[in-house]
DNA sequence: AGTTGATCTTAATACGTATTAATAAACTCG
DNA sequence: CGAGTTTATTAATACGTATTAAGATCAACT
């Protein structure tokens, strides 16, 4: 009895010599091609059989390298996924990933990358890792838009987990609705009474924040109040935000609510903790905040601020399926989908206070 | 002046048209190997120029088709789901084998088609899909041992997460060293002065168990105190532990302290606190207990169990190691390897009631 | 000039698979 | 029974890279 070759995995070319044929055989019998039924039968028994005693398994770079496929999918991220700590902002999404891919059949990759999250790229090395993957789902705030481009040119099939825009080429992505969410949040403060709406966003200019913004100046404009642009004011750092800065805005300008942006982080956080802690201001009561967005993580210690919350779990599913559907050719990419965000009501937005200056 | 080969993504051949020169100064040039430095600065600089103009990268697939590795480690587990919720048991290994992984240059890989697939088994399809990978880190309490051997008897390379034994075959694992904790916990227990400890153990023979059992016979004996075996009790599942039970044993046997093994779900978490909210019996007061092994998710608001800890990161991050050493051949298989749990103080132990009853 | 080295470049090959074109075998039919 | 037809199999090739052994060029030295 010919005993198994035993070196290394195990080949086309194993099973042709376990069963006396060819290893073109053996693929067509093993892929179903086209002409995988002009084999006879016989042979077709004998091939598997082989193939099973000896634990075949396609090797995956042969087949990309022939531009096959190999149902797999890739989770790339701009920062780390897995915290140590709690932290976890991108947590979820890989959780919705995760879940759909494999119920849609597909093994999920992860690439994880060795340099720190400064130097993130995805061709490091001067080569794309990602292409060992059927096609990617992209996350992270801090995106390298010249690779998003680079992938785009060399036509890779990925999502993104956000909306990002790109000056030439146009790519696929799930977002969260943070129009509507922000809008839908100035009107539930204009319903309060509120009229001077502080709107702290982010310093740089990406996509979540625009569309921040966007949703600002609409819901705004829905409750009939006039855009001042002194009350949008950029926030390098959340840290930076204290019980002075707050108070000026109220004093100065006259705010009597304000809409801050969240990092991923727990900065912000940490600062409105340590302005209540201060007692100077009281949220609700002289002056309404919420959230444009989740906190970090939510602990059980931790203040229930009002916000909107993204469906992130709900992200990750979606992006895995509009991945798939588009490898299989369902779908011509770009594709767009923004999921609507809900609305928790927390305990730190309230009623204006009224209107006369103590 | 030849134009760039329009043709999908450039590759070497196109480089070398380009700058006049072989594709494996190409390769020479661009993968730099060890008689990189013998190529003419000249040429060298003509290729890097061609290179930039096209916008090359390497093919990941031909890379690794060449250097006959995937870079790919496998995540198994014979749970029903994947350890993708951060609650979960596993999450933790998950954590750390990803951690290494990236750290020396693998990506991972999820199996989870293969664990939501209905018939969930590795070779389901008559194919072994873990091939794919490279090796694979196995995790899971109900394992399957048929499919382990199989895999022993193709020697595909993997390490399992957990102390597992087969008849036949020898497997590389990383453990945790139950019966060293178990045994310092008896010991413990028995400078608190217990001297009847009752054991309640998981019923099937599985190595945790064992091992666990094992430590406890070996914690008693160091303590000069015999074993009883009627105070060796299974546990079929352990919502059927009640006050009654307990009571049962305290009376009957007269066991002061107790041993649990904890299951990975919360099942037994919440039947203690049940019990302990009958109010009969008050832990540590009337009885000392212990738990053999992390409860299932820690939340801030569940008692603090006296318990040891695995260190099941670091778990990760070994078995890690170990697949790669194995893959890279610096290492024979099997290897065995167990790690130190930590002990967690808790508040469920205290002195021996007085011997008297009552 | 002829031999020996040193330096640089390239032809050839293997990695494992999928596919096309070609071949061999068996079968049909006039 | 040979020509044509169907059916089953395989030889040959391409995918893009890394590497080894061999070739080419030129300098140096007997």
């Amino acid at each position: 009895m010919s005993l198994p070759p035993r070196k290394g995995r195990p080949t086309q070319v194993d099973i042709a010599r376990r069963a006396g044929v060819s290893q073109a055989t053996v693929s067509l019998v093993i892929s179903g091609g086209a002409v995988s039924d002009q084999v006879a039968e016989s042979t077709r028994q004998a091939v598997l059989a082989a193939a099973a005693e000896l634990g075949y398994t396609a090797n995956v770079a042969a087949r990309r390298l022939r531009g096959k496929r190999n149902h797999l999918l890739g989770v790339y991220t701009f920062e780390p996924v897995f915290p140590v700590d709690q932290r976890d902002f991108y947590y979820p999404f890989l959780v919705g990933v995760e879940e759909t891919t494999a119920a849609l059949g597909y093994d999920l990759l992860l690439f994880s990358s060795v340099t720190s999250a400064a130097d993130r790229s995805i061709y490091a090395g001067g080569v794309n890792r990602l292409r060992i993957a059927d096609g990617c789902v992209l996350l992270g705030r801090n995106v390298r838009r010249d690779e998003l481009a680079a992938l785009v040119r060399e036509d890779f099939p990925f999502v993104f987990l956000g909306r990002r825009e790109l000056p030439d080429g146009e790519l696929s992505y799930v977002a969260a609705d943070y129009v509507t969410a922000t809008s839908d949040m100035v009107t539930t403060l204009a319903g309060y009474g509120h009229e001077r709406i502080l709107y702290l966003r982010a310093i740089e200019d990406t996509e979540p924040t625009l569309d921040r913004e966007a949703g600002y100046r609409q819901g705004l404009a829905a409750a009939g109040l006039a855009v001042d642009e002194s009350l949008i004011q950029a926030l390098a750092d959340p840290a930076e935000l204290t019980a002075e800065h707050l108070e000026h805005w109220i004093g100065r300008y006259g705010a009597t609510a304000v809409l801050i942006e969240p990092t991923e982080d727990t900065r912000l956080t940490t600062a409105l903790d340590a302005i209540a802690a201060t007692a100077r201001i009281r949220f609700p009561h002289d002056c309404s905040v919420a959230l444009l967005g989740d906190p970090p993580t939510w602990s059980p210690d931790q203040r229930d601020w009002t916000r909107f919350s993204l469906p992130r779990i709900e992200m990750g599913r979606e992006a895995a399926r509009m991945l798939i559907d588009l490898l299989e050719d369902r779908q011509d990419a770009p594709r767009h989908r923004s999921l609507p965000c809900s609305f928790v009501p927390g305990d730190s937005i309230g009623p204006a206070p009224s209107a006369g200056p103590s």
